[in-house]
Formats: C-alpha cells, sequence, structure tokens
RNA sequence: GGUUCCGUAGCUCAGUUGGAUAGAGCAACAGCCUUCUAAGCUGUGGGUCGCGCGUUCGAAUCGCGCCGGAAUCACCA
C-alpha cells in the first residue's frame, strides 16, 4: 500500500525544486501525524528547510503548502503556524481508503511465502524440577506475541523450545522423591506432574537447610556445612550416575521429566502457546564439544594445564570464558554453542531471536562472539530479546518466602474473577454453561496477557495482582468489550447501501480511519523493534477513541442511508483490526461480552 | 570496581530517527443509562520529565558528569 506520507515528501521535493531551485533528499524532511489540537492529517516540519528557502519560517510552509495543494490531488488544504505545515488529505482519499484496503480481514498484513526469511524464536525453556511461574509467563507471551508479530511481516516463523531438562536441579527433585516419596505419583494424589516434582524440589530445600543448620550447630564452619549437608552429596551423586547412564537413575529420571511434561502442557494450553519443535537438553548438552574441540585444534581457543578450555575475549572487552571443563565435560555456553549450529544446519535461519530474561545478557554477548570467533558468520543473526524481570509489589519474589506466584493459581485467579465479574453484570444468560466458559476463560486470560504485554519487554515490571485483575482502563477486556460492542451492532446492521457516495465525514470519523491507517506501521515498528506493548497500546488508544465515537453518534440510527452505510463499515474495520491485534499479542476477543 | 539497562503525576505505564501547551489508566471527587452492550462516556484536581552542565532555532528524547535502583561479571544454568 501506498503511504501517504511519502507521496507528501515527494510532493515536497518537487515544491522545493520549483521554488528554491534545490534537490533536496527526502530524509531531510519530517513528516508526521498532526496533532489534535490542529487542524490537518500530516504535518511536515519545515524548520531544516529553511536554509534553503532563505525566508521565514511561516513563509517557507505556506509556499510548500500552496504547492502542495495544487499539485497533489488528494491533498486537499494545508495551514502554516509557525515551523510546521499541516496539510489536510481529502476525504475522498479516507473514504475509499474506508471501502477498499480497511474491509480486508488481513488488513495490516503480509503474506508469507516459500521465499519469505526464515526467522527462529526461543523461548519459554524452562527447567524440569519445578512449575512454571510468572517470570516464565512474561517469557511465554511475549515469545509467542513476537512469533505472531515477525509472522505479520512475512516472515516464516518458527517457534523453539529449549528445555532444561538435565542438572543438578532435577536431581535435588528425584533424591528427595526418592527419599521421602513413598512411591508417591500425580495420579494418585491427584496432582499436576510438573507441581508434584516441584513439592519434592521443596522437600529437597527443606532438608537440605536443615541438615546445614545442624552441621552449624555442631561446629563446622558455614561454608563447609553448605557443601557437606548429606542430601546434596546424594543429589550429586545421583547427578554422577545420570551422566554414567546408571539405569535406575534414567529411569527415574525419564518418569520424574514425564510427569512435569505432562503438566508443562496443561499449563502451555491453557496460555495457549505451542512450539513448532522442543530441544531437550540432555539430548544438545554435548554438541558443542566438538566445535570446541576443532576450534582448539585451529588456535581459536586457548587450552589451560588442568585441561580446561577457554575462550579469550579480552580484546573485545569482556573476560575469558570457559568452554569445557577438565574433566572435559560441558558447561551451558558450550551446548548453546553446539545447539546454535545445529538449528542453523537444520533451518538456515536469517535470524534467530532467543527470548531470555536480561539476567543473561552477558552470557548472549558472549555466545555471539564465541560462534564468530570459531568462524560462524551467521553468529550476526543471533539476537537476544532481553526483557526485565516480574517483580511484585513487595519487591522481587522469593521461592525461599514463599512468593513466588505459581502459573496455574494465576490462571485460575483470573478466570475466578473473570467469572465473577460476568455473573454480576448478567449479560451472558442466553449462552450455554460451555460457551460461558469459553468467554469467561477469554476474559480471564485476556486481562492477564494484555496486563503483561503492555509495558515495554526491556524494561523491569511490576506485578500488582489487584490491577492485573482489574477490568476497566487500560486493560485487555476493555478492548474485548469495545470489540464485542462493535459485533453487537454489526449483527443488528444490513450490509446494503450505496458505497460510492462521498459525503463529509466528521472529525471523529476521520480521526479513526487515521488512526487504523496507522496500523500496518504500528505492526512493522513493534517487529523490528520486538516490542508487542506498541501494539497494545495502539489497540487501547484505537478502543478509547471507538468507544468515544460510539457515545457520541448513533451507527444504526445515523441521520441517512450513506451515513449508516459508512459507520457501519467504519465500525466493522475497527473490529477487524482490534481482533488482528489482539491476535497478535495472543489474545482472543468474544463475540459478546 | 568493570559492563549493560532503568529513573516521567500518589501508584502502574505511554511518549520510535530531537519538534507545537509532556499524555493515558488506576486511585479520589462530581456528573451521564425509556436511545446500537454503562466491562462505557464526560469533567475536576495532580509534574523542577532524578540532578547539573553542554550541543541548537528547539531537549523527557542527543553528549558529558554526578545521584539513586536493577542485572551480570562461576569448572551454575
Amino acid at each position: 500500500m501506498e503511504r501517504i506520507e511519502n507521496g507528501i515528501k515527494e510532493t515536497v521535493i518537487h515544491a522545493i525544486f520549483h521554488l528554491y531551485g534545490e534537490q533536496v533528499s527526502a530524509d531531510l524532511l519530517l513528516v508526521q501525524k498532526t496533532r489534535r489540537e490542529f487542524s490537518g492529517d500530516f504535518t511536515l516540519i519545515v524548520f531544516p528547510l529553511l536554509k534553503i528557502s532563505r525566508k521565514s519560517a511561516e513563509e517557507t510552509a505556506d509556499a510548500i503548502g500552496h504547492y502542495c495543494v495544487s499539485n497533489n490531488s488528494y491533498l486537499k488544504s494545508y495551514n502554516a503556524i509557525k515551523g510546521f505545515l499541516n496539510i489536510s488529505v481529502s476525504q475522498e482519499y479516507w473514504f475509499n481508503f474506508l471501502f477498499s484496503e480497511l474491509q480486508r480481514e488481513d488488513y495490516g498484513t503480509l503474506p508469507v511465502s516459500a521465499n519469505s526469511p526464515k526467522v527462529m524464536i526461543e523461548f519459554s525453556s524452562p527447567n524440569t524440577n519445578k512449575p512454571l511461574h510468572l517470570g516464565h509467563i512474561r517469557n511465554n507471551l511475549l515469545g509467542f506475541s513476537i512469533s505472531r508479530i515477525t509472522e505479520a511481516c512475512g516472515n516464516r516463523v518458527r517457534k523453539v523450545n529449549l528445555v532444561n531438562d538435565r542438572g543438578i536441579h532435577i536431581c535435588k527433585s528425584m533424591i528427595a522423591w526418592k527419599l521421602f516419596g513413598n512411591g508417591e505419583t500425580p495420579g494418585q494424589s491427584n496432582m499436576k506432574g510438573d507441581h508434584l516434582v516441584g513439592k519434592y524440589y521443596v522437600e529437597y530445600e527443606k532438608v537440605y537447610r536443615r541438615q546445614v543448620s545442624e552441621l552449624i550447630e555442631k561446629g563446622a564452619d558455614p561454608e563447609q556445612a553448605a557443601e557437606q549437608a548429606p542430601i546434596l552429596l546424594q543429589a550429586r551423586e545421583m547427578l554422577r550416575k545420570w551422566e554414567a547412564d546408571d539405569p535406575e537413575t534414567r529411569e527415574l529420571w525419564e518418569r520424574m521429566n514425564h510427569w512435569v511434561y505432562e503438566g508443562f502442557n496443561v499449563t502451555y494450553k491453557r496460555l495457549g502457546v505451542d512450539f513448532d519443535k522442543i530441544y531437550y537438553e540432555s539430548e544438545t548438552y554435548k554438541l558443542g564439544k566438538e566445535l570446541v574441540l576443532k576450534g582448539l585444534r585451529e588456535g581459536i581457543l586457548v587450552q589451560k594445564e588442568d585441561g580446561s578450555v577457554w575462550a579469550d575475549l579480552c580484546n573485545d572487552g569482556l573476560d575469558t570464558k570457559l568452554l569445557l571443563r577438565s574433566d572435559g565435560t560441558s558447561v551451558y555456553m558450550t551446548q548453546d554453542v553446539g545447539t546454535a549450529h545445529q538449528r542453523y544446519a537444520e533451518f538456515e535461519f536469517d535470524q534467530h531471536i532467543y527470548v531470555v530474561g536480561n539476567e543473561q545478557n552477558y552470557h548472549f554477548q558472549v555466545l555471539k562472539l564465541v560462534l564468530k570467533k570459531l568462524g560462524f558468520d551467521w553468529a550476526d543473526r543471533l539476537y537476544h530479546l532481553s526483557y526485565g524481570m516480574v517483580e511484585l509489589p513487595e519487591g522481587k519474589m522469593k521461592s525461599r518466602e514463599g512468593t513466588v506466584v505459581d502459573a496455574d493459581d494465576l490462571l485460575d485467579e483470573m478466570e475466578k474473577t473473570a467469572r465473577q465479574m460476568s455473573e454480576e453484570l448478567g449479560k451472558l444468560e442466553e449462552y450455554g454453561e460451555e460457551q460461558k466458559e469459553v468467554i469467561y476463560r477469554q476474559i480471564g486470560l485476556g486481562a492477564l496477557k494484555y496486563y503483561i504485554l503492555k509495558v515495554d519487554p526491556k524494561k523491569n515490571m511490576t506485578f500488582n495482582p489487584n490491577e492485573s485483575i482489574d477490568f476497566n482502563g487500560n486493560t485487555g477486556p476493555f478492548i474485548q468489550y469495545s470489540y464485542a460492542r462493535i459485533q453487537s451492532v454489526l449483527r443488528k446492521a444490513s450490509e446494503t447501501g450505496d458505497r460510492n457516495i462521498i459525503m463529509n465525514l466528521n472529525d471523529k470519523e476521520v480521526y479513526l480511519i487515521r488512526m487504523i491507517y496507522e496500523f500496518p506501521e504500528i505492526i512493522s515498528e513493534s517487529a523490528s523493534t520486538l516490542n508487542p506493548s506498541l501494539i497494545a497500546n495502539f489497540l487501547f488508544d484505537l478502543s478509547r477513541e471507538f468507544n468515544q465515537f460510539y457515545h457520541d453518534f448513533s451507527i444504526l440510527s445515523a441521520e441517512s442511508h450513506e451515513l449508516v452505510v459508512l459507520r457501519t463499515h467504519l465500525a466493522k474495520a475497527v473490529g477487524n483490526v482490534l481482533k488482528s491485534g489482539m491476535g497478535l499479542l495472543g489474545i482472543e476477543v468474544p463475540e459478546r461480552m
């Protein structure tokens, strides 16, 4: 679609050549949306042009404005205030735009073809020793939304998850289960598998702390005690056995991880996220080793006397980084080097986005550098979407103090509140129980997702439970409600009518069309900055604007038949954008609420 | 201490390559439903944009220096 701003710039370039005899480049020209208080649609800032015109700001703006209006058919009028040239686009233009482009359901998105760029997006990446919590929710929602947005910009997207299924953390749950579990299974206890495994992780911590303090009471040095608690030694022994492929340990490991996956799948499903491929660290953790050894042979990496292998990144302003332990085993970095290599071999991505918290900024800086040093030029295609921590009003979540917000509990809570609220309002009475449940879920989830996605990913955010279940103001349900109201109107409207009559659009109508006109740019901006909050805030503004319009003007009882047709199409266009915008956030919109 | 990020209304947040008088929501108070869904709309109060200096026609935005906060700097992941 041809952007009006570009047309204006082109005309202005001609104007300047015509008026002042100088050829200017388009990037000297700044065209933006005209602010609400002034009349006009687009504003050219003329200050940078004064050196060329050698006239006052107002004179220059006036001359350029005059030229634009007489030489560009869809530019209708202008006004010049100081150095701001406000230009109005003709009503015919907006009218035609509304009845063509804006009626498409896929308005704002680009098609994906076999030649489209390939983008791999890793998100979620949980450990398997405990259930998902609020921090994971932010990760999953961001990852999923970024995937949708990236796809809407015409990329082939592959969503991947890297499950951290091995290591000392799962051994801790395993040893606690073995010692105190009496064979407890999720089925017996009627507990989600991930919660059951998490329960034993907590149990481990309890026992461990008790043992440490017992050792200290007996006179042990605190640091030594922390290292020598019997249950820790048992967990380590279990990890050793795991690495040695001990059948019994492996069997227990498989069993407990399986419980966890069943639990995770339930949560993923409720959250509405999914993956194209799941990688397991137990299968990938050795992959980098060969690449590292090859790098060592080629002299890119260095080996210490004890046999450990390091990357020297001092010349890049970083430190040295361990890649293989002295016993030859891999560390996390090694694993990520191998995984990236494997993924490139499989998918040949043009871009690989890692949705991982900002506590790993350093890790990804190092990862890119190491890959680069090893000679992989695609290392430049890796991008770490570093998002901020989620905190509670009282401060950080601490598992030790039991302040961690569990994902399943939170989802239950949101749904419960949505149900209460809906029942109070009593607007769904004609619906069956099943349909009602669907809507409660949509609203509860919509509130949670929107609450988290409306803030800039890179910033830390405060999760206030009271605010998150608020359904008024800048919230998901507010946008859902706006959509539902539009659908209600559309159900009552008849589609017929003459679309070719041009009439005077009122300010609010033009403003709404202008806002929707922005949508494609909002999407591409949010894709290039990997920031769904731009879309969230846009949808809120659009909803607010529509609600005002809805309040001030009647759609179905407008003064003339033509006006009814116009406003019906406008409402439909707004509805389309709300629905597809929410879709990009991974949020569903109900037809009624 | 080094590196990176952040500091905008009482609270939660917008403010994209520097542009006109810095905006929303929540909370408080006051109004609007015989009219398309009041989960809505309207109004009132609320700010030295952490502080200072600089760059220029113009700075919340860019640069430098402070102050305050976060993350990270493991033979952890």
